[in-house]
Formats: C-alpha cells, structure tokens, sequence
DNA sequence: TCCAAGTCAATATG
DNA sequence: CATATTGACTTGGA
C-alpha cells in the first residue's frame, strides 16, 4: 500500500525521449580529450527497447531505470537545484509532485546525491524522474500550477476553517486507498521519537571507532550503558555506517567534477557546503576557507573514523586515541586500479605524524582542555563481557546517566586540512574505464579527514571481504 | 538472522 | 514558512 500514489500521473507524458545528459560539463579539460562520457554501449542492443517510446507510457519508470544510461548525479541535482531555486519552487511541492518523495528525502537527495554506480534500481528511479523533468519543457511551469492549485486549496481551508466549522483534516486528498485505517485518534502512543544527546553521540561515535560492526554483546553492552535500547544503538551503527559511506561518495564526486570555471552558474554558492561537522566537535574553527571557488569540500572535523579492525576471529587491538591512525596495514596485496587508487591517499601521505595539536590560532574559545582521553578501557575487542564494564563507561567518566553538564569537547581531530589545491584533475578517463570511479578525491588531497573517511570506508570493506572469504569470486569488489 | 539501501517523518535550523 | 538532520522502518539479498 505504500504506493505512491499520484506520481504515475504526470510522469507519463514526458517519457520522451530519455535522458541523455546535457550537462557536458564543467570540465574544463585541460588535456582536451573529449572522450569520455558518452556512453559507448549504444552500439548495439538492438532492442534496448524504445526509449523515445511514444506517447504512451508504457514504460513504467523501472523500465526506463533499467535502460538509462549512466547519469551524472551529481550534475542533476546541481541544475535541479538551480531550477527550483530560480524559480522559486520548493523541495517539497517537488519532491511530492515529481518524485514521490517527501521534502526530507528530496533535500537528502539534492544534498547527496551518490554516484550512478552505487545506486541500486530504486535508487536510481529519483534521478531517472529528475532527468525527465529536466528535460521537459514545461518543467517549471507545471510545478508553478500545482503550487497554484496548492495556495488555492489551502486558501479555501483556511477560510472555511476561520468562518466556518468544519475543521476537517486536509487527508490525503483523494486517493483512494482506503483502508480502513485506524483513525488514530486518542492513542497518545505516539512514540517520542527519540533524540540522542550529545553525550551519548560521542560514546557511540567512540565505539564506533573501534569496532563498527559490533557484535550484539558489544551492542548490548552500549545500550545498557548508554541507558538506551538496543534497537536504538543497533539502529544507530546502521545509519552511522551508512552514512558516512555517502560522505565518501560526495566527496568523490566533488572532487571529481567541478572545477572553476565560473560560468554561468546561479548564484547559489551555498550547496557546496558540504556537511558541517556534526555537532559538538569543539575545536575547529579553523577553516580553509577559502578562495571562493576553492571548493572547500572539507567538512572539517569530523569524527567519522576508521577503526582497524579485524573483527572476527581474532582480536584486533587498536585502541589508539583520539589521535586516530590509519590503518595502514592493510596495503599490501595487490590492487587493482580503483583499488589503488583508493588507498593511494592513504598511503602517500607522508605527513605521518601530522600534528595533531590543535591548530589554534583561532580566535576566542580556546579550549584548551587537557585532552581527553577516549580509550576505552574495556573493549576488549572481543567477547567476554567483562562485567567489569563498569568502570569507566563509553560516556567519559560518568555513569550512565544523561546528565547534560558534562561536555567535554572531544578531542576531534583539528581540521587541518588544507585546502585542495586547485587542479582540476581529470580523473574521469579512469572513471569511464571502469564503471565505478573512485580516484577522484584522493588526488592530491592529503586532507586529514578525508583519509579518515577513506580509512573507514577501508574498515567497511575489510570487514566485508573477510566475511566473504569464504567464497571466492574474484572481482566484483566494488569499493 | 544480519546487513545495506531507501525512505519516512519528526524535529532542528535558518 | 523552507530546508537539513536523523532515528526508525521497509525491502531485498545472502
């Protein structure tokens, strides 16, 4: 019943002719080489059915999903941006109308676009839609008419509502289902939603750090510790997880693509702003900021963090503070090219014993601090409780309890990072090779976090590929 | 069962 | 108001 329902409507007329992306790019080319991006499979396929389908639409949006073409992500949502924006259309009405998504998802979406080639079908389908309405003439237009129709109804309601009685809910306009439904009246049940504190953010990001994949003792251990339930710490590693394998994404796509050029670009500056650091990460303030077009992809302190890990089997130890080292054992064996170019930031690095003091310099705050220590003690990386737990919990010091006071400012990795140097590398040449790009960022980009995340995200893989080990099926690695 | 990918929807922010 | 964040749920794969 989860349908969406009305999107199948509008959608239809413009199936057209597909999407082939406009958007040459940005690009810049230093080396001109025009190669690239189109997409060379057209040769053939013969039937690869008809795309410039006919008016009707018989394709339903899977289908065209399973026919598109590779599609720039990241350079649809930019003009999608651009368009509402411009026009003055907002992300739900958007999201709603064109997608079938609601604002929360669109403005994800917009935000973080992943690559084509991490998208699986569904994924895919938003972009698919974004690209349609691209290229349909009356884009804009429509949308302006719904958000007409929209005003309109709401003006209607509201009047009725201020005279009149009937404070009849909107409801979901018309659709059908109906489904006897619950009215839902007086379950105040209303489950709370629940909002982690800061404190406990830190503690979980801190174990994060040592172990991302936690085995349900280690979860249930949190949980109790943390005061919260285990679904709600379980929850939690999935979405960290997973989110921080979509910073990776966007930086790559960042770093990949854009490039000065001013051209015509809308006014909006702001997308770029990458991610903030989530919160609390203190320190910091310091910022590259800057040329304009710099392209600071830095979210700067972030405490996304690797782990070496080995889960599994053996025990890993690790433990290494709040000064975070990237693992580099992993190095060795063979590579093959995206899997070196991935690690290659991790490598090269040099500054191996990059500061890690605390770039003050900046102004006010300073907060010193004496540090803070971020071992856990326990952990013992594998199993075993330890009831002995006790002492010292994940939540610095304290019980567990949410006391808010606390605040300690993490350590938190000083940004540090320098900003990228310019250079529009092309590192598209490889990306076409393979499907999967990965080069990208890592570039001359000695950025500090960055390497974390990439350490990370290594962490991720290790982890997958050894509990694959047992079956073999050499390539596919997609990382 | 676990996990990842997509989303939703409540809440935060601006 | 609009947009951003985020815990939880849903799907689909092993």
């Amino acid at each position: 019943a989860p349908e969406s329902p009305m999107s199948s409507s509008e959608s239809v007329k413009s199936l057209t002719e597909l999407v082939q992306q406009p958007c040459p790019a940005i690009e810049t080319s230093k080396d001109g080489k025009p190669q690239e991006s189109s997409e060379p499979p057209v040769s053939e396929s013969q039937s690869t059915t008809p795309l410039p389908l006919s008016g009707h639409s018989a394709l339903s949006i899977q289908e065209l999903v399973a026919v598109s073409p590779e599609l720039d992500t990241y350079g649809i949502t930019k003009r999608v941006k651009e368009v509402l924006t411009d026009n003055n259309l907002g992300q739900r009405l958007f999201g709603e109308t064109i997608l079938g998504l609601t604002q929360g998802s669109v403005s994800d979406l917009l935000a973080r676009p992943k690559p084509w080639h991490k998208l699986s079908l569904k994924g895919r389908e938003p972009f698919v839609r974004m690209q349609l309405w691209l290229n349909d003439p009356n884009n804009v237009e429509k949308l302006m008419d719904m958000k007409r129709m929209e005003k309109k109804a709401y003006m209607k309601r509201r009047h009725s509502s201020v005279s009149d009685s009937q404070p009849c809910e909107p409801s979901s306009v018309g659709i059908d289902y109906s489904q006897g439904a619950s009215p839902q009246p007086q379950h105040q049940l209303k489950k709370p939603r629940v909002v982690l504190a800061p404190e406990e953010k830190e503690a979980l990001k801190r174990a994060y750090q040592q172990k991302p994949y936690p085995s349900p003792k280690t979860i249930e251990e949190l949980a109790t510790q943390l005061n919260l339930k285990t679904s709600t710490v379980i929850n939690w590693f999935h979405n960290y997880r997973s989110r921080i394998r979509r910073e990776l994404f966007i930086e790559e796509i960042q770093a990949g693509s854009q490039s000065q050029a001013g051209s015509s670009d809308s006014p909006s500056a702001r997308s770029s702003r990458a991610v903030h650091s989530s919160e609390g990460d203190s320190c910091d303030g310091v910022d590259t900021e800057g040329l304009p077009e710099g392209k600071q992809s830095g979210l700067e302190a972030d405490e996304y963090s690797n782990a070496t890990t080995k889960s599994q089997g053996g025990q890993a130890e690790s433990a290494f503070e709040a000064g975070e080292e990237v693992p580099q054992d992993v190095r060795s064996s063979e590579k093959t090219e995206s899997f070196h170019l991935g690690m290659e930031s991790l490598e090269d690095t040099d500054d191996e014993g990059r500061l890690k003091a605390p770039r003050q310099s900046s102004p006010p705050g300073s907060q010193s601090s004496g540090e803070t220590l971020e071992t856990m003690p326990n952990s013992a990386t594998e199993e075993d409780a330890s009831t002995s737990a006790a002492s010292t919990s994940v939540l610095t010091g304290e019980s567990s309890f949410k006391s808010k006071e606390s605040s300690e400012k993490m350590l938190s990795v000083p940004s540090t990072s320098s900003t990228l140097a310019a250079g529009s590398q092309k590192a598209n040449s490889i990306q076409s090779l393979f499907s999967f790009s990965e080069a990208a960022s890592s570039k001359n980009t000695r950025d500090n976090t960055l390497r974390k995340k990439k350490a990370a995200n290594l962490n991720n893989i290790i982890h997958r590929l050894e509990k694959a080990a047992s079956r073999e099926e050499p390539v596919e690695w997609e990382f």
